[in-house]
RNA sequence: GGAGGGGUAGCGAAGAGGUCAAACGCGGCAGACUGUAAAUCUGUUCCUUCGGGUUCUAUGGUUCAAAUCCAUAUCCCUCCA
């Protein structure tokens, strides 16, 4: 393993965490969040950038790597890392969310799944065992067992067998995995039950994973309800693992759920929304390309000093977006990105001195203003 | 000077008597986006006190009815001299 979890500090009001790991000589803190860069890259932004924004582990995706450039080219060219000159940490996802965005109900079997490659009409299909070859070959530090991330509404009938079978692929994916420089984690699925986290918790426990992820969330369900689901796993999970809550990342979302025990999260949404022109600020997100900033000589957010804020303005940007200049999506994905850096480094503060319910309060404060109900 | 073709909403471009306030694209204005088929998708885009009112280069005409037909003017393009 090329680092190992260290649970440094917990909460005495909530399931709120502190903790850290060396990774090539490096220190890194949890609770983190890990920009998403599927196809082995973040979008627009080298891996300089993403050092200086101060990033640490970053994703990668098995399913896209596996069809494009292949993960026998990426293993020839000498592992991921070598690949996209990344030296901190990476992640790969498993393609268990290609199941839930990219698959029909008919297209998943006990073996495995069908996926048609859009690019070409092949016939593709991704097995535990598969997922965990291809993400060997890429090098990753952090793998991620095949599951199934399932739709959102589902019958609790489907949900039931759906949490079987994940159980039955993580098994499977465990048994095929043999590197000993990455560390495997189990997903816990099981939608909106109780028992039903419960029981998927307890059986990849017992498992013995190397970290332990909740998926299946943030997939159309409410924000409460999320917040149960993610409650419904942790709460079963071994206190000296870190545990990731895939997919997850609206800065609200992001507090809630370090409250409830998650130490990293991942999301494309600072880098989408940074390409769709919108920019998180400590007072809301906002729009740059609305016309209302096309003389707005000040920054993205004053309380910011990401590079973007640092040096150039909000109508400088609403112009690089109007034009559809890369640079635009560029400078709103460093300022969004070091958004929610920022909002985990104090995410962090407040749990060093357990203040993290005021913090959320006074957050939310400014971030929607009065009359958002989160209670 | 001769022969043709053409001027349609901010732009490009359909429409060739009524179902036309006028397809479609771009641009504009706004919205959505949570393990990235996502630099994508959705709505909207003459004026309006939401009853209606003004449009298809201009003017005049034909017709119950004209962006569509006719006449004149005007501007643009192509070819021939």
């Amino acid at each position: 393993m090329r680092f190992k979890y260290e649970l440094k500090q917990k909460s005495q009001r909530n399931m709120a965490r502190l903790g850290s790991f060396v990774y090539n000589g490096k220190e890194y803190e949890t609770p983190m969040f890990m920009p998403v860069g599927t196809n082995a890259t973040v979008k627009t932004l080298a891996p300089e950038e993403l050092k200086e924004i101060g990033t640490g582990i970053i994703l990668a995706n098995t399913y896209h790597l596996w069809l494009n450039p292949g993960d026998d080219i990426v293993k020839r060219a000498g592992g991921l890392h070598q690949f996209m000159n990344y030296a901190g940490p990476i992640l790969t996802d498993s393609g268990g969310f290609q199941v839930f965005s990219l698959a029909r109900p008919k297209d998943i079997t006990e073996e495995g799944v069908h996926f048609k490659n859009f690019k070409n009409g092949d016939s593709l299909f991704l097995t535990p065992e598969k997922s965990i070859n291809i993400q060997m070959n890429l090098g990753s530090d952090l793998v991620m067992s095949f599951d199934e991330c399932v739709k959102w509404p589902s019958t609790r009938e489907y949900i039931e067998q759906s949490v079987e079978r994940t159980l039955r692929w993580a098994k499977r994916g465990k048994d095929a995995f043999n590197n000993p420089e990455q560390m495997l984690f189990g997903i816990v699925q099981g939608g909106e039950y109780a028992d039903l986290r419960k029981k998927c918790a307890l059986e990849l426990v017992k498992m013995d994973f190397d970290g332990y992820a909740v998926g299946g969330t943030s997939v159309g369900e409410d924000k409460k309800t999320m917040y149960k689901m993610v409650e419904y796993a942790t709460t079963y999970l071994p206190e000296d693992k870190i545990r990731y809550l895939m997919g997850v990342g609206d800065p609200i979302d992001l507090i809630e759920n370090v409250m409830r025990g998650i130490d990293i999260f991942d999301c494309v949404s600072p880098t989408r929304l940074a390409r769709h022109g919108h920019a998180y600020t400590w007072h809301g997100k906002i729009n740059i390309s609305n016309s209302k900033y096309k003389d707005d000589f000040s920054p993205l957010d004053s309380a910011c000093d990401c590079y973007a804020c640092k040096h150039y303005t909000k109508a400088y940007i609403k112009h690089l977006m109007s034009e559809k200049e890369t640079f635009g999506a560029r400078l709103l994905s460093i300022h969004n990105i070091y958004f929610l850096t920022q909002l985990m480094a104090k995410i962090r503060a407040n749990i060093a001195t357990d203040t993290l319910e005021e913090f959320r309060d006074a957050f939310i404060k400014d971030y929607y203003g009065d009359g958002y109900d989160y209670k």
